[in-house]
This record gives C-alpha cells, sequence and structure tokens, in this order.
DNA sequence: ACTGATTTGTGCGTATGTATC
DNA sequence: TGATACATACGCACAAATCAG
C-alpha cells in the first residue's frame, strides 16, 4: 500500500546522519512516536500486525535503539500498540467510525460496529450562560443554563469528553434524572422533546490541555478533533449547544452526504 | 468570553515553580506557541485583537521573558500574531470557514467570505493506482489513475494541500488540459461528467510532515485536518477519490444537515 | 532437548540541549 | 554570566524470551 502522498514519512525525517540544524521544539522520540502512530493509523501495518523490528526501525530513523525504544514505549503507554518480548511489537487498535448525522445516536453507532459503549458523567451543573452559549442557544443574556460533561468510551477506551448546554427554563428537571442514570434523548422526551436533530456542525482540530489528554488518555503532543454543534428540536429551536473533544487517534468523523 | 471547559488552559500548565514530572517531550516555549495558538484560534482576545504583555504572559506560565519571547516570535514567523515594539502583540486573523456539502465548490466558499482564492498545480501524473486508492475508485488492482496535487490559498495564506486520484482510462485529456490552467469542474463537464456529487468524507487529524508543513506555512507542531472524500457522478460512479489537508490553525469545516 | 539466530529488556557511561537560578 | 539540574540522545554490552532447525 502506498503511504499519502504528503503524510509522515520515513524521508520527512532528518537526514539519517547529519542532525537537523532547524530546531522544532519537538524531541526526536516524540517525533518518531508522531510518526508511527500515524502509520498505524494509516494502516500501514494492518495486513500482519506486525511493525517492524527495533533494529530495523532505529536504522530507518537513523536514531540509536534507546530513543526509538522510548518512542514505542509511549505508544504502547498510550495502547497503541503492544510489545512482547523475544517476539516484536504488534498494532493494538484501529480507527472508530463515528458518523456526523442529522440524527446522530452513539450507542446505536458503536454496537453496530461491535464495540460496547459507555458513558460517565462528569459535570452537572446550573450555570449563567457565557456569551457563546448564549448565541447559539438563542438566549438572552444572563439566562441560565445547565452544563453536563461526559466522558464516553468503547470497549475501554475513551473515545470523546463532551460537553453540553441546555436552556434552563426549558429542561428543569434534566440535572435530577441524569443522576439517577437515564438516557439523554429518553429525558429529553420526556421534557417534551419528542425527537432533535443535529442543525450543524462546526469541526477544528487541537491539542489536549492537560486535563483533557488525560481523560481520554492520550499523549498530549497528539492531536484532538473538535466538534462544536447545535441540535434543533422539530420547530428548530435549539435544543442543546455541544463540544465533543474526540481522540484523534482513535476516531474518524463520517459525513455521509445523505440523499435528498 | 468563557474558554470551553477543556481547551488549552493556563492551570492546565506545568505547575508555575516544580518542574512537571512527565516527560512530554515538547519543550516548554513550544507548548506555550500551542497553548497561546489554541487561544487565538478559541477567539480569547477577538474582542481587542491585543495579547497580554510579555511580562504578564510570562508570570502566567512562570517562565523567563527570554522563554516567552521565543515562543511568540514563533507564532509571529508563523504569521498568527503581529508584534509592535512599544505597543504590544495583537492578533493576525481568524478562522477560514469551508463547508463540506454535497456540492463543494472551493472558490465560490471564499468569495462569499469576502476572500481571494488562489490555487496552485504542484503535480500532476499517471500512476498504477495503491490498493486504497483502487478500492475507493472501484477499479482493478493495476488500473492507471490519474494524481493530481495541488496548494490552495485565500488572500495568499495556504489553506489546504489536496491530493485527488480520477480514473486514467475514463479521464484521457485530463492531465494536459489541467496544464493549460483550466478549472477541474470546467475539465470533468468536458469530459462527460456533467455534475458530481460528493458522497462521502472522512474526517481525520494529524500532524504535518515536514514537506506538508513547510507546504502549508505551519509549525510541525500543530495539527491538521485531513479530509478524505469520494465524489461521485449522478449515476453513482466514483469520479474522484481525495486526501486533503488542511491547515487546523486556519481552517474549521462545516457540516450543515441538508434539509430534507 | 539442544543450538543459533532473532527480538525485546536492561544497565552503564558520556555528551548535548534546555530551563532555572 | 556562570553554575546547576534535568531530559534527551548516543554507544556498547549483556540478559531474557522466542522461534526455527
Amino acid at each position: 500500500m502506498t503511504p499519502p502522498t504528503f503524510a509522515p514519512h520515513p524521508f520527512d525525517f532528518p537526514a539519517p546522519v547529519a542532525p537537523p540544524h532547524v530546531r522544532s521544539g519537538v524531541t526526536v522520540w516524540r517525533r518518531i512516536a508522531d510518526t508511527l502512530a500515524g502509520e498505524i493509523r494509516d494502516r500501514r501495518y494492518a495486513d500482519t500486525g506486525k511493525l517492524p523490528s527495533e533494529a530495523e526501525l532505529s536504522a530507518r530513523f537513523g536514531v540509536n535503539r534507546h530513543t526509538l525504544r522510548q518512542a514505542v514505549s509511549a505508544l504502547q503507554a498510550q495502547g497503541m500498540l503492544r510489545i512482547e518480548q523475544g517476539r516484536g511489537m504488534f498494532v493494538q487498535h484501529e480507527l472508530l467510525n463515528y458518523p456526523l448525522a442529522r440524527r446522530t445516536r452513539f450507542s446505536e453507532n458503536l454496537q453496530r460496529q461491535g464495540l460496547l459503549p459507555g458513558k460517565q458523567l462528569l459535570t452537572a451543573r446550573c450555570e449563567p450562560a457565557a456569551e457563546r452559549v448564549a448565541r447559539e442557544l438563542e438566549l438572552a443574556g444572563g439566562d441560565d443554563v445547565l452544563l453536563v460533561e461526559t466522558l464516553s468510551e468503547a470497549n475501554g477506551q475513551p473515545v470523546n469528553l463532551a460537553s453540553a448546554w441546555y436552556p434552563a427554563e426549558r429542561f428543569g428537571g434534566l440535572l435530577e434524572m441524569l443522576g439517577e442514570g437515564a438516557q439523554t434523548t429518553e429525558i429529553l422526551a420526556r421534557l417534551g422533546v419528542r425527537d432533535y436533530l443535529r442543525r450543524e456542525s462546526r469541526i477544528t482540530t487541537q491539542l489536549p490541555g492537560e486535563e483533557a489528554a488525560r481523560l481520554l488518555r492520550q499523549s498530549a503532543a497528539r492531536p484532538l478533533l473538535c466538534v462544536e454543534s447545535v441540535d434543533v428540536d422539530l420547530e428548530g429551536r435549539p435544543v442543546k449547544y455541544g463540544e465533543t473533544l474526540f481522540s484523534g487517534d482513535r476516531v474518524q468523523l463520517l459525513v455521509r452526504s445523505e440523499d435528498a
């Protein structure tokens, strides 16, 4: 399989002999780790599931075996590969598909891919709406909103970190029902929202803060996908504004153009 | 404006006094640069357009002023902010919206946002299809494809780096017409494709290789948005498979849920 | 069960870059 | 500016696990 033309590539790497004279501010082992992570993510080792030996890889990158080991041990800690003494290094997992459709339901998607979904409630509180949140929910400044933060998992691996804001006036008992472990869709239905649709998603990328990196169990040097979204009810009124951080190492977002 | 809850944050930074015991593999000045870049991108300074003084920032991050200056000078070189002696540091630009619709036409979108589009042809050649490309274009292994690589700009700033593959058999004269400076849409029309639609987009994030970072004029430590896409004609036959790398510092992808 | 080749795991010493004081 | 602490990267040597014959 041919690598994408502009993807990280062995010969993108500093010349094997002379050290780089440009200071990137990123250490050699970190760049090797990212290169390998990218290759694994690009399924370059998908056929056998086995990576080249430490000797081969260190020769390829032109570094000491210790340096290479530091890189792969970071990837191992991150759950991206598995090392077996005397045998070799093996790919651990592939990318999870996360569809961004008008009707996005998390658990269904995972189950369809044969994965066990999990969700952890991190925060649930009432607060005055920040300017951005008020604008997205079409509220007046000073209105209260309900903030719900969750960590979603698939097979025990963190997938995303979601912050959702709901208009407090409209959804009075939401926080209490969440505390009792009810599903979001079900709660909204009980509060009079029979159905809701995703109106818009804005997708950006960023590096995780320490907190996000820790919760998503991902290297702080590996990027996240960030999705800002607005869900509306059937009358078009905003129901929820959300900011979701996806682990870029584990997830790819899918946009299917629906048949009109 | 309140920052997103999990976005990079001053106190996500290593404690001001004790050095961090976790090895991130990224130097302090680089992390400060990335933190500031993220904040600028998150519009934290959008109201005044002015950043805090060097003294304030170095105090906030708990580093020497020299270290901070190295960070901001990197951002300046990258075109993200502008330093004026005796006045301060100012935000240079904001995010560009890039819609991912069924019918995506680059120039139109930019002009609607009041920007001047530009496109540079980097590569145009015929090659045997890699496994992945053949699968996406529904070709037999060994078939030839036409590879077209371009660099798109808005107001002179690089926006994306696109690789596109077309079935060689179907689109014979494509490379020649491209050499004459014709538009892609127009060429396809001349070759019998009256219209084409985006069937699917897969969105991931990755760090740029050296080549990509250079072409997109972006730090190698700042992430990219990567979009894999398949365009089909009105009969549903694949016309183009593309891999596009967007500068994560300059672009956000927009997914509008179309009314059915 | 043994041998040799391959692969990962570990220890030590040294030099250099980074950041602080 | 110089001194100090620490992380990074290199080189060499050897131990431990695995596998093919």
